[in-house]
RNA sequence: GCGCCGCUAGCUCAAUUGGCAGAGCAACUGACUCUUAAUCAGUAGGUUCGGGGUUCGAUUCCCUGGCGGCGCACCA
């Protein structure tokens, strides 16, 4: 590398030359470590309380490897913070402990570098657990510095106060290792993430559903209505798309008799990226024979408060200041009648020209070539959902918006179909699923028609899918679920960016 | 895609009307053997996002491009 490099960067490989010369390994190949520095802290704790310590006040010894996080020198001793993967720990470096050249070679060491050490574990006078370092080893030389901004323990709320913390968001976004390195309550979120997804499985597995694997790759997209990414295959020759909805394949694994099934995976669908959108998401799928969507949606009640009482412990949660109930349950609307309520008059009465009339008053923009369900659509957007912020179900939707779901047993021009929103965006989707391969076909042809009519959205005709349920799907309710936006809901993330680890974002430079 | 705001040292931020580009932390040198935002003294560190223009002089004003944030639109 002949690059030119900044004094501080000059400085860490300068350090590193040094390290070698002293035949110091500057990367080491491992580190057996006897604790974590949780484990090395309550274990201590354990031998006060059994009185267990020696006459210098030294309780059992640890071993333990983490990152430099903070340094203290006072001369002839130092103190230091490591972090691991459980919290962080002090150490304690003393010159007649370590004797003068081994206590010199601290000199070469830099906050960010990752050390193991040994030594009896005591508690200062000022009550931190400490490890009395009596061997200590590089096991990673960090050559350029974290953006670590200097922070204390609020004695009062134990919270992590910072001072000059890393935080322009693009950096953090694109430097993902580097955000995580220097907050542990980012890391938090991506635990509480995972721990989302793996009481998801748990609940669904433990209700009998089987966990598949569906084509992310596909020779049609459908599912949902959204543009898909187009991608090419060499050998065969042919277009190919990455998923937006995984929901034909899994209905054609109903067909195929599993009555009960579901996936966890990511969708992609290019459009444009904002608060609430990451053109790769990641979607919760299932779907369950012999049911409806009224019991779909005592389901997902019961799933969302689930994950909700695992996260939170109860019920409630506050996102941005608002305080949310998921206690069942969850309040319910009809898609008709809370829009007829904000526009004074029966939607299902009123005429194209008319609804058009009032988008149009609206000031709401894209009404060229806009069909009846698109028009309920962006009304309903624009007049309900910003006042949605309570956990909602929105029930049966206009028959235009749902090509795939059911006609309503008993109301005309409706279709079995929740929706389920909080803060005026919508977290699951779910309908009672339409398995009448003659009606099915009906609908894809009306998608056709919009789709030529320049809707870039519209559905595909998909025959596969069509010839499938000839074959006979049974009854069938079906649920999609937002983990993103779940997740943000319940890390309190203002942006689907803070719960998706690497985002996209443009090129750099 | 459109509008508004932002981009200055490793990090967080200043810079008056257009007048020598600064501070805190990090780093470096020195002092300091129970500190914890350690302290004290000193030193160094800059393509002010890129390109162009106006001007005696541009971090500052104008044009243009890049990236990001927010809002709108689209969408889940």
């Amino acid at each position: 590398m002949t690059e030119e490099l900044s004094q501080t960067l000059r400085d860490r490989r300068w350090k590193l030359d040094e390290l070698l010369r002293l035949g110091i390994r500057p990367f080491e190949y491992g580190f057996e470590r006897s604790h974590d520095s949780a484990a090395a802290i309550a274990e201590f704790a354990a031998a006060e309380d059994g009185e267990s310590l020696d006459a210098d006040g030294n309780g059992p010894r640890a071993r333990v490897g983490g990152r430099v996080v903070a340094w203290r020198g006072h001369g002839k001793s130092a103190f230091a913070h490591l972090e691991d993967g459980s919290g962080r720990i002090q150490l304690y470096f003393r010159q007649d402990v370590l004797g003068e050249e081994r206590f010199g070679v601290l000199d070469l060491v830099d906050i960010g570098d990752w050390l193991g050490v040994e030594g009896p574990l005591f508690r200062t006078r000022t009550g931190e657990v400490t490890v009395r370092v009596e061997a200590w080893t590089v096991l990673t030389k960090s050559l350029r510095p974290l953006p670590l901004g200097k922070s204390e323990v609020d004695p009062e709320s134990g919270e992590r106060v910072y001072h000059a913390a890393f935080k322009d968001t693009e950096s953090r976004y694109r430097q993902r290792y580097a955000d995580l390195a220097v907050h542990p309550e980012a890391r938090e979120v991506f635990r509480t993430r995972a721990r989302v997804v793996a009481e998801m499985r748990a609940f669904l597995d433990k209700d009998g559903f089987l966990e598949v694997e569906t084509p992310a790759l596909q020779p049609m997209y459908g599912g949902a209505a959204a543009r898909p990414f187009i991608t090419h295959h060499h050998s065969l020759d042919r277009a190919m798309y990455l998923r937006i909805a995984d929901e034909l394949y899994l209905k054609r694994l109903v067909v195929g008799g599993f009555e009960r099934v579901y996936e966890i995976t990511h969708d992609f669908r290019n459009e444009g990226v904002d608060r609430l959108h990451n053109p790769e998401f990641t979607m919760l799928e299932f779907y369950q024979a012999f049911a409806d969507y009224r019991d779909m949606l005592e389901q997902v009640e019961r799933l969302i408060g689930h994950v909700v009482e695992t996260v939170t412990g109860g019920s409630d949660l506050t996102y941005r200041g608002e305080r949310l109930s998921f206690a069942r349950p969850l309040a319910r609307v009809q898609f008709m009648d809370a829009l007829g309520k904000a526009l004074g008059s029966d939607p299902m009465t009123m005429t194209v020209t008319e609804l058009k009339v009032r988008a149009t008053a609206l000031h709401l923009p894209e009404l060229e070539g806009a069909g009846r369900g698109k028009l309920l659509d962006k009304l309903f957007g624009v007049l309900v959902e910003p006042s949605l912020v309570q956990p909602t179900f929105v029930m049966d939707h206009p028959i235009e918006l749902s090509p795939l779901a059911k006609t309503h047993r008993s109301e005309p021009g409706v279709v079995e179909r929740f929706e389920l929103y909080a803060m005026g965006t919508e977290l699951a989707n779910a309908f009672s699923e339409l398995n009448d391969p003659l009606d099915q076909r009906e609908r894809f042809e009306a998608q056709r028609a919009l789709g030529v009519a320049g809707d870039a959205e519209a559905h595909q005709v998909d025959e596969d899918y069509l010839r499938a349920l000839e074959y006979g799907m049974p009854p069938t309710g079906g649920v999609g679920v937002g983990v993103d936006r779940l997740v943000m809901l319940l890390t309190d993330q203002p942006s689907i960016r803070d719960v998706i680890l690497f985002p996209v974002l443009r090129e750099e430079d």
